[in-house]
DNA sequence: TGTCCACTGGAAGGGAGGGCTT
DNA sequence: AAGCCCTCCCTTCCAGTGGACA
């Protein structure tokens, strides 16, 4: 008889009860130890039941504190009550971290208001912005009703192009004419708005609500509530979900990498056919946490970027540590040389290297070493096992592959 | 106390590539 | 086709800077 190679995982006994629970992303019926939090806001936006505008509101608060959980939460429940009510209250979510230009922000927002038949899409570039903004009002107008427009990871935006975005949709409501808007952000970064002009300032801190990251026991709070639901009682070994909530606490209080764990180790666990998770599926989903968050950012990084990255860690692997701009700028161009390829200049590799650090692919700390200058001082975060010289090669194959495309673009004309 | 190093980081702007409008 | 617009990647220019050293 042929068998199919999926037969064995469908005849395998599973540890999960449902597995979409255990995601950050699921929305579970209550969030524990965020009482405070969502009064505040469900508060606040009651006010859009009532027909009126809400306040604009800004969230604080580390990643995986529960920011974005809680908001997707309140807002479900406003959309729910609001259609039981009669009153048409919508909210938007967008995350500024993937779109994150005003053009970009203000045609998502736009193009998720279409309606199903409708064809008209903003396109992703092209218009002027001030057309895009004016679209986005009309649309609003003809839905009408209280648009709730939620942007998370907002600090990243500000800082990559300005708060014209904000000035516009924090004075949206004087354009908009039967509909009615108001913006919640959602900052990782407690001083992002030293970088806004004052009067958005104003407009976007009527009202803040700060969200303290979880501590280990509140962890292990949410995640036996995800594991109740997520989980067959019987899989669960001891001591699992506290050393769980214990690694998470010490990522800041994180929730998200929390659930992340507790997942993957069962996942671990099932894969070698263990009827239980036990820790030592947790420290084996750490491990691979760490390098599967690590490989693909590599991977999609610009080539220039991959050699400064490569850069960084040849000096490293050659016993440097706390390595200037200019030792990583000499290396730099000495691979440029390697593999063909004019350098970049100093200013840019130093932006580059900046990248890195937010990317969290490298710590660079800026030092002053007095009469020696000021410069920063760098180290990778790369795991052992990642070798430069592949990234190195990556860079060179893609240079390659650019400029293959271009000379064969060059003749055919 | 002033100098000076090795940068940092902001600003302005160019040019290529994508697209829209008229 | 010409004239716009937006984004991305990059260069050039330059003022600013923290702290060791003379």
């Amino acid at each position: 008889m042929d068998s199919n190679i999926f037969d064995k995982f469908i005849s395998q006994k599973t540890l999960f009860k449902n597995k979409e629970n255990l995601r950050h992303n699921f929305r579970p019926a209550t969030l524990p130890h965020r009482r405070e939090e969502i009064d505040k806001i469900s508060y606040n936006l009651w006010e859009a039941l009532k027909g009126h505008i809400p306040s604009n509101m800004t969230l604080y608060g580390v990643t995986g504190a529960g920011k974005t959980a809680v908001t997707d939460y309140v807002c479900h429940h406003l959309k729910e009550k609001g259609d039981s009510m009669g009153r048409k209250v919508e909210s938007i979510m967008v995350n500024c971290r993937q779109i994150d230009t005003q053009y970009r922000v203000l045609s998502h927002i736009g193009n998720s208001l279409l309606e199903a038949h409708e064809q008209d899409e903003i396109p992703f570039t092209g218009w002027p912005t001030d057309r895009v903004f004016n679209e986005l009002v009309r649309r609003m107008d003809r839905r009408g009703g209280v648009f709730v427009i939620v942007l998370d990871e907002i600090d990243h935006l500000v800082r990559k192009a300005g708060d014209d975005l904000l000035y516009n949709l924090t004075s949206m409501n004087s354009s908009l004419k039967s509909a009615r808007a108001c913006v919640i952000g959602i900052s990782n970064d407690l001083k992002f708005t030293d970088f806004l002009d004052p009067r958005v300032r104003s407009r976007l801190g009527q009202l803040d609500v700060l969200f303290k990251p979880y501590d280990a026991e509140q962890l292990q709070d949410i995640l036996r509530q995800r594991a109740k639901s997520g989980l067959n009682e019987e899989a669960l070994g001891s001591g699992v979900i506290e050393l769980c909530a214990a690694l998470a606490a010490q990522e800041h209080g994180d929730a998200r990498c929390a659930l992340d764990l507790l997942r993957i180790s069962a996942e671990k666990a099932e894969q070698v056919g263990d009827e239980t998770v036990n820790q030592n599926h947790v420290r084996i989903a750490q491990s691979q946490i760490e390098s599967d968050q690590m490989t693909p950012v590599i991977s999609t990084l610009p080539s220039q970027q991959k050699l400064v990255l490569a850069s960084v860690i040849i000096n490293e692997r050659n016993g440097l540590r706390n390595v200037q701009t200019g030792q990583v700028y000499d290396i730099y161009r000495q691979a440029c040389k390697h593999i063909r390829q004019n350098p970049l200049t100093q200013r840019r590799i130093s932006g580059l290297i900046s990248n890195l650090d937010m990317l969290g692919l490298v710590t660079a700390k800026t030092v002053s070493k007095g009469r020696y200058g000021r410069s920063k001082e760098i180290n990778s975060s790369i795991p052992s096992n990642i070798d430069p010289q592949q990234i190195m090669t990556a860079a060179e194959e893609e240079m390659g592959v650019v400029f293959t495309a271009h000379y064969n673009h060059q003749t055919s004309l």
